[in-house]
Order: C-alpha cells, then sequence, then structure tokens
RNA sequence: GCGAAAGUGGCGGAAUUGGCAGACGCGCCAGCCUUAGGAGCUGGUGGCCUAGCGGCCGUGGGGGUUCGAGUCCCCCCUUUCGCACCA
C-alpha cells in the first residue's frame, strides 16, 4: 500500500473550514468559568499585507493561548486593526487614495491573510479603531480626561515634524528625528492638548515593582521616566527682591560651590533681569539659539561646544552670599527641572566645560575623604570631579567642611529648608503627553471653541464627532489641521450658549486609540458603554500580553497611564491593563535587518502556499529564542517540513501497536518529553521545545519500528499549538471524535517517571573526562567508585597512585584525585 | 558619555544550583535505495596530532577563584539595543 503523505494544504483548508463552521474559537464572553485573556498588539493594517514580523509575533502568542486552552482555560484572543494615524494617512497620500476607501480594503486583505495563518482569534469581536462605534468612546475617554482635570490646552514648545505636518509627542521623537519618517524636528510654540501624564510619573514607576514585566521592557521605561532626587533652591536676584531663580539640582551638596548660574534661553525671567548693556548680546544669542532646531542644538553639545552670554545681572548664593553671575545658554533645557541651573563647574563637567571657555571662577568644594588634611585650595582642576560617595569630605564649605558628600546633600537641604530657601525635590524626565494632531485621519477632538464661553466640552450625548469626508485632507504649514477646511464641520452652536462656536480640528494622536483597545474587546457589540463591567471583570486584566518592545515607552506606557486615570474615575477596578507582559524578539534574515530597501523582507504568503502555515509558524518559532528574535535562513524550513513529515508517517500511516510505550526507556523519554516540553512552553521557550519534541519521535522510530499509539498521542497533543491544523487531523485519525482544543488535552507527565532509572556518570582523573558508567539512579559513592576503577581507561590515568580525594555528584560525574 | 544585554562548530542555536560543551535543526561528507532527483533512508560531522589505540587544544582576549568554569570574580576587546548637555 502506498503510504499516504502529508498534505498541509488539505490539511489546513479543511480545518480551517470546519473551525470556522463550528465556531471553535468564539468565546462565552459572559458565561465562561476559566477566562484567559491573551492579548497580542494589534497590527497597523499596512498596504503591503502581512509582514514576517507580524506573522512572528501573532504566532508566539497564537501558541500560547492555544497552550493555554489545552490546559483547559477558556481562552478569548482577540485581534484588530490599529488603523487611524499618519502612517495610514501618509501612505493614503502618497497612492492618491482617500484613507476611507484605502483602509477597509487594507484589512480586508489582512483579514484574509490572518485566517490563513491558523490563529484562533475570534472573529466575532474584532476592533477597527477607525470606526466611529469605537473612536466614540475613544473621544469618551478624552471627555473623562477633561472633566478630571487631566487633559488640558496650553501653548508649549512642541515637537513640529515639517514633512508629516504635525506636532509630536515627545515619544515619538528619535534622536531629534521624526519617528515616521527620519525628517529632523523643529520647534514651535503652538497650542496643544496635553495629557497629564507627569502626575502618574511616580505611579507609573512604583508599580514597575510588581507587574510581571519582561525586565528590559521595565528598564526602558524606568529610563523613560527618569526619576531624579535633589532639592529645589531659590537664589535672590539682585535688584529684583520680587524675583526668586529657581533651580534643580541633584548635587545640593555643591551649593558652596556654585561660581555663576544659567539660564535657557526660553527662560520667562530673561528679559527682566537682563542689564541694559547686555541687552543688545542677550536679544542676539536667544535669537540665534531659538532658530536652530533641536538636532543642531544636540550636535553642539556632543562637540562639547558650549555657547552663551553675560546677562550682566547678578544673583546671590544663599549660602556664601557672594554675587554670582547669571548667564544665558543653550545647553541649559527649558523643558527641564526650572530652566535654571546653578553651575558648580568643579563639580559638573558641562558646567567646567563652560567656566573653561568663559573664564569663569572654579571653585573646589569637595574631595576624597584622604586628601582632607593637605587639601591645597589652589589645586587647578583638569576636568570635573564628580565623584560624591561617603569617601568624599566638603571642602571651602563652612561649617559643612568635613561632611560626607553624601550625606551633605540631605544636612544642606534641611538647611535650607528651614530658611525657607529650598527644599527637598523630585524631578522626573517624562513629559506631558502631547496628544493633538494636525492631521485628518484620526478621531476629532470633541471640544467646541465658543466665542463667549470659551472651550466647551461636546456633550457625551453628542458623541461621537464623526470624522468628516474631506476631499483634500493634506497637511499644510499653518500649523491648522485640515478639518478647518469642512465649513459644514467647523462651524458649530454653542452647546451652552447656541451661539456661534467652532469645533477643535485637531485630531489625537493615534496612541491614543491602542491605550484602550484591548479594554474594548469583550464589548464590542455593547454600544451604550465603552465596556461592560461585569465583562471587564471577569476578563481584565490582561493574563499575558505580548508585543514588540519597541512600545515600551509609547503604547505601553501610556495604556498603563489611560488605565490608572479611569481606574482613579472610578471606571476599572484595577489599575494596571496588564497581568503579565512578554516582548518578543526581532526577526532578522541572514544576518541582516529585513527592510524593503535591501529588498530582503519575507513574504510570509510564499512561504506558507509551499510550506504550509503549521511548517511557518514552527520553523519561525524554532529560529530561536522567542524571546530574543530568530535569523530566518531559507533551507531550514525543510527541516520542519521533514520533521512533520516523519509525525504524519508515524501516526498516520500503518498500525499503530496498543500497550504502554514498548521500552521502560522510551516510556521515561515520553515523560521527560511532556515535562520539558510543558515547562518551555510556558515559559515561550518554544525553540527548546520543538527540539525536544524532535528528539522524542527520533527515539520513537529509532530502527524504524511502528509507533505505538501511546507513544504519539501526548506527542500530537503537544504539537497542537505549533502546528494546529495537523494536530487537529492526527487528532482526528487517533481516533477523537471531538476537537482536540476543546477540553484539557495537554498530557499529563509522572514526575518520577521522567527521570530515567540508569543514568550515565562521568568519570574524572584529576578533573579530566576519562570514561563514563552507567549506574542506577542514586547509586552511592562507593557502588560508583567501584564501577569506576573496573574501567581500563580510568586504570590507565591512576597509574598505580593512591587515590587522594574523590569528589562525587550523584548521579552525575565522579572526580579522582591523584598525587 | 551613561545604562543594559550579548559574544559558543561552516550556519541558526542547546547546555539544572559551577559537574560529560556543541542538544535539535540547517549545511556538508559517505553509504543505501531509485530510471532519475534539489526526494527518501542509514551513518558521520569542533580543531589539531595519530596507521590505530589514543592524546592534546577548544565557548571574544588576558588574569583569578575552584577538585572542576561557557557558567562565578577582575581587567580588556567587539557587537547590539536604549538614553543622551536631564543639572
Amino acid at each position: 500500500m502506498m503510504a499516504e503523505r502529508y498534505d498541509p494544504e488539505a490539511v489546513e483548508s479543511k480545518w480551517q473550514k470546519r473551525w470556522d463552521e463550528d465556531g471553535l474559537h468564539r468565546v462565552d464572553i459572559d458565561g465562561a468559568e476559566r477566562p484567559y485573556y491573551n492579548l497580542m498588539m494589534y497590527p497597523y493594517p499596512s498596504a503591503e499585507g502581512l509582514h514576517v514580523g507580524n506573522v512572528y509575533a501573532f504566532t508566539g502568542a497564537d501558541i500560547h493561548g492555544r497552550f493555554q486552552q489545552l490546559l483547559g482555560n477558556t481562552v478569548f484572543e482577540p485581534i484588530g486593526f490599529d488603523a487611524f494615524g499618519i502612517h495610514s494617512e501618509n501612505f493614503a497620500l502618497e497612492r492618491r487614495t482617500h484613507p476611507m476607501e484605502l483602509i477597509p480594503s487594507n484589512i480586508r486583505n489582512f483579514t484574509r491573510q490572518l485566517k490563513r495563518m491558523g490563529f484562533m482569534y475570534d472573529w466575532s469581536r474584532v476592533v477597527d479603531v477607525t470606526r466611529p462605534e469605537y473612536y466614540k468612546w475613544t473621544q469618551w475617554i478624552f471627555l473623562k480626561l477633561l472633566e478630571a482635570g487631566l487633559a488640558e490646552r496650553r501653548k508649549a514648545p512642541v515637537n513640529w515634524c515639517p514633512s508629516c505636518k504635525t506636532v509630536l509627542a515627545n515619544e515619538q521623537v528619535i534622536d531629534g528625528r521624526c519617528e515616521r519618517c527620519s525628517t529632523e524636528v523643529t520647534q514651535r510654540q503652538l497650542d496643544q492638548w496635553f495629557f497629564k501624564i507627569t502626575d502618574y510619573a511616580q505611579r507609573l514607576l512604583d508599580n514597575l515593582e510588581w507587574i510581571d514585566w519582561s525586565d528590559s521592557t521595565k528598564r526602558l521605561q524606568r529610563n523613560w521616566i527618569g526619576r531624579s532626587e535633589g532639592a529645589d533652591i531659590d537664589f535672590e536676584i539682585v535688584g529684583h527682591p520680587d524675583k526668586k531663580l529657581r533651580v534643580f539640582t541633584t548635587r545640593p551638596d555643591t551649593l558652596f560651590g556654585a561660581t555663576f548660574m544659567v539660564l535657557a534661553p526660553e527662560h520667562r525671567f530673561l528679559q527682566e533681569i537682563t542689564s541694559a548693556e547686555r541687552r543688545g548680546a542677550v536679544d542676539e544669542y536667544v535669537k540665534a539659539a531659538l532658530a536652530m532646531d533641536v538636532v543642531e542644538r544636540r550636535k553642539a553639545g556632543e562637540e562639547g561646544r558650549k555657547t552663551g552670554v553675560d546677562t550682566g545681572a547678578r544673583a546671590i548664593n544663599p549660602v556664601t552670599e557672594e554675587e554670582i553671575p547669571i548667564w544665558v545658554a543653550d545647553y541649559v533645557l527649558m523643558e527641564y527641572g526650572h530652566g535654571a541651573i546653578m553651575a558648580v563647574p568643579a563639580h559638573d563637567e558641562r558646567d567646567f566645560e563652560f567656566a573653561k571657555t568663559y573664564d569663569l571662577p572654579i571653585r573646589i568644594v569637595v574631595i576624597p575623604a584622604d586628601r582632607y588634611e593637605d587639601f591645597d585650595p589652589n589645586t587647578e582642576l583638569e576636568s570635573a570631579f564628580t565623584e560624591h560617595t561617603e569617601d568624599e569630605v566638603l571642602v571651602n564649605s563652612g561649617r559643612f567642611d568635613g561632611v560626607p558628600a553624601a550625606k551633605a546633600i540631605k544636612q544642606i537641604t534641611d538647611a535650607l529648608e528651614q530658611e525657607g530657601r529650598g527644599a527637598h525635590a523630585v524631578n522626573y524626565r517624562i513629559h506631558d503627553w502631547c496628544i493633538s494632531r494636525q492631521r485628518y485621519w484620526g478621531p476629532p477632538i470633541p471640544v467646541i471653541h465658543c466665542e463667549d464661553c470659551g472651550m466647551v466640552p461636546v456633550p457625551e450625548e453628542d458623541l461621537p464627532v464623526l470624522l468628516p469626508y474631506v476631499e483634500n485632507f493634506r497637511p499644510d504649514e499653518s500649523g491648522v489641521g485640515p478639518l478647518a477646511r469642512s465649513s459644514e464641520f467647523l462651524n458649530v452652536d454653542c452647546p451652552q450658549c447656541g451661539g456661534r462656536a467652532k469645533r477643535e480640528t485637531d485630531v489625537s494622536d493615534t496612541f491614543l486609540d491602542s491605550a484602550w483597545y484591548f479594554m474594548r474587546y469583550p464589548s464590542t457589540e455593547r454600544h451604550d458603554v465603552p465596556f461592560d463591567p461585569a465583562r471587564t471583570e471577569r476578563w481584565l486584566p490582561v493574563d499575558m500580553y505580548i508585543g514588540g518592545e519597541e512600545h515600551a515607552v509609547l503604547h505601553l506606557m501610556y495604556s498603563r497611564f489611560i488605565t490608572m486615570a479611569l481606574h482613579d474615575l472610578g471606571h476599572l477596578p484595577f489599575e494596571e491593563p496588564y497581568h503579565k507582559f512578554r516582548k518578543h524578539g526581532l526577526i532578522i534574515r541572514e544576518g541582516a535587518k529585513m527592510s524593503k530597501s535591501r529588498g530582503n523582507v519575507v513574504i510570509p504568503d510564499e512561504y506558507v502556499a509551499t510550506s504550509g502555515a503549521d511548517t511557518f509558524r514552527t520553523y519561525l518559532m524554532f529560529l530561536g529564542p522567542y524571546e530574543e528574535g530568530g535569523d530566518f535562513r531559507e533551507q531550514g524550513i525543510a527541516g520542519i517540513s521533514r520533521f512533520f513529515d516523519r509525525v504524519w508517517d508515524a501516526v498516520a500511516n500503518g498500525t499503530l501497536g496498543d500497550g504502554p510505550p514498548e521500552t521502560d526507556e522510551l516510556n521515561h523519554k515520553l515523560h521527560a518529553t511532556i515535562k520539558k516540553v510543558t515547562e518551555d512552553v510556558a515559559a515561550l521557550q518554544y525553540n527548546t521545545a520543538i527540539a525536544a519534541m524532535m528528539e522524542y519521535l527520533n527515539a520513537v522510530r529509532a530502527g524504524g519500528r511502528q509507533a505505538r499509539r501511546s507513544e504519539v498521542e501526548p506527542l500530537v497533543a503537544m504539537l497542537a499549538p505549533f502546528a494546529p491544523h495537523l494536530a487537529e487531523e492526527l487528532w482526528a485519525r487517533l481516533g477523537h471524535t471531538g476537537s482536540i482544543f476543546i477540553g484539557a488535552n495537554w498530557p499529563q507527565y509522572d514526575p518520577a517517571l521522567a527521570v530515567a532509572d540508569e543514568v550515565e556518570i562521568a568519570v574524572q582523573v584529576n578533573g579530566r573526562l576519562r570514561a563514563t558508567v552507567r549506574a542506577p539512579r542514586g547509586a552511592s559513592e562507593d557502588a560508583v567508585k567501584r564501577k569506576a576503577l573496573a574501567e581500563e581507561a580510568v586504570q590507565r590515568h591512576l597509574d598505580g597512585k593512591e587515590i587522594k580525594k574523590t569528589i562525587f555528584v550523584p548521579d552525575r560525574l565522579i572526580n579522582l584525585l591523584v598525587g
């Protein structure tokens, strides 16, 4: 009889059809008893279609979901489309199509491709953020935050991308360039909507202590939040008794060494305090500094070129009571601290450079403790001395002389606090989240500007504010969004006074759409609430979230913030959205990054067509550790094809034997394999799980033997998360009538059987391997030693010498030491 | 510059608390089967020396701890990522 060959195409289309008909992955959203919410970052539906990076990410997450299902949980695995935003809009502009036509067709294409991969999505609960049913609630969230004082409109220097012609959040500026188009970002003063994420900085930081997330992702968030402890110190300004110049410093211990002050060019005191004779120079400098874009300014900083001018104003150092000059320089940033610093050139590299350039005084106030006794105040520093531990002490610091620098931070700040000249303070690097976009393709911000009433929120019952069809949606330089071109949209009656009013024309950042999409999935058909409370209680927070680390400080930070805010406003019973987050790695091709410009992008469709979705999925997971990524190589996929051919051959061809695994050894191997695969899959170590299954199959088929049912049935179940179609087919052929994904079909192992009865023990002489001996598990040192000494190779190396010492590691190794 | 992670065969990658380095797969080599094979099966495959038995070397480099180090400690090199004039 001709052996039947594994035909992926036939098997996969058969089961996809059946799953779809049976509604296998449609979840009982109100009644599930063991709910497990398995979330993956939803894709942006590009016109190019599903990228191998998407497939890689989704496959790893789908395997996790199917594994949980096989353990007996009811897994809710939804998918949606992040289809608003500049990316979609720019693409539509390029193609000269309208996003309202382009996006639905992209989504159809993505849906087709996703279905072909065999992911267990509940297709009855798809989120498309561009649908009014969805963005109605995005707007609702905006109103809630506005009501709570967490949203505000203010004029601020913002990042402007001259190519995208819109402002960008800080998180969207990478090395001074737009993350979308890499254009150098410039600064503009514009009225913008901000979410006050900085109010939550400490909580966002504190909760990182207990949430179960990838360490690297937490670290990125910590760095981004950038907490630093120090003090706020007020300096009096000579001739301006009404003003105090406030600075933030992490080094209050060096206050006695503050020999000048520096203001950022944007500092609000600058105009008033500049002396008449310095005004010309200062104005000129400020003008030049403000004309520079972010990138230029940074470049100058990197090269250590520091520029600045004296304002002619003088401040009083609060502890030395000396008059010190106030300079303006662009190395001081308005957006950090108070936009002004006390400069301590002896102990800060930047201040040191500046002082050297402009010949400003440098005073040493911290030195190593062991040089305290013979300290020479006239020492010339070659560079700033920045150490300040318990091993350094203060000098030139009045009554604080001799105090260890680490202690002096607190002592000096306490003293200032008592005198009302300063206070302990904490500063964060994170900025408020600018959510305004002067673009078309997003949810309109639901606010109306009335000539009489001012800013009026759109009443909740009037939501959604529909995004109008605007023929020409191309952005321009004006800083006003394209929605202003639709007079029908723009002109509106004031909801308060009924008078003439205009709508806000900014749309919100696409990261607001994705900040809450996972809350919407369980409630997609509910149009009366954003998320049903009972369903939210049942399914959220998300049990497992898998996604790319590139969103660590964007999506992941924003969605934590929105969740916290909604919690505080009484809309959610939890304040962290994701129980567990794991980043997946990135996939490269033959050692190089994949990119369109390199022309080395792997198109999933081609491989799926020739090898099947199961093989492609499994191959991707076999490339390397899921959390680290892998290197895609054409040829390797054949390894998985062969593996599945052999699995098929072992299960579907010939007659399976009955009874338990044929030998004890094989039985041990089976249990050990189940143990390993169970643990590895749970830990997302898919590559080693696959290797273990291959190894096991090799053992089952050793010498071309025919497998027994008891040997292969567990293997089929373990393959199910990776190769769901194949497993389902083989499961049916094994005589099961229901789907393998209904019920807890993951195999159990007996821990006692998962270890072999007999072990191989390494025998070393003086630390070098000379032989191995087999012994029963748990054999005593004496027994192993006897066996070891019986080995000819061991005797030869002992060379008749006396054994001085024996190292014995049970079941592992024995090491005989001779003189 | 600061912070983090990583460096293992020709390649992707495995290695419990320090305990037989190179699992699994690709590729390669040999043999079998086949009219044929870019198919399948069996075996081999870190390097060097050796006719063989066997021996020596080997996890980026250098030191150290230890009976024993890919794993721990110190110094250095390289790569990747994040942050970057953050006071």
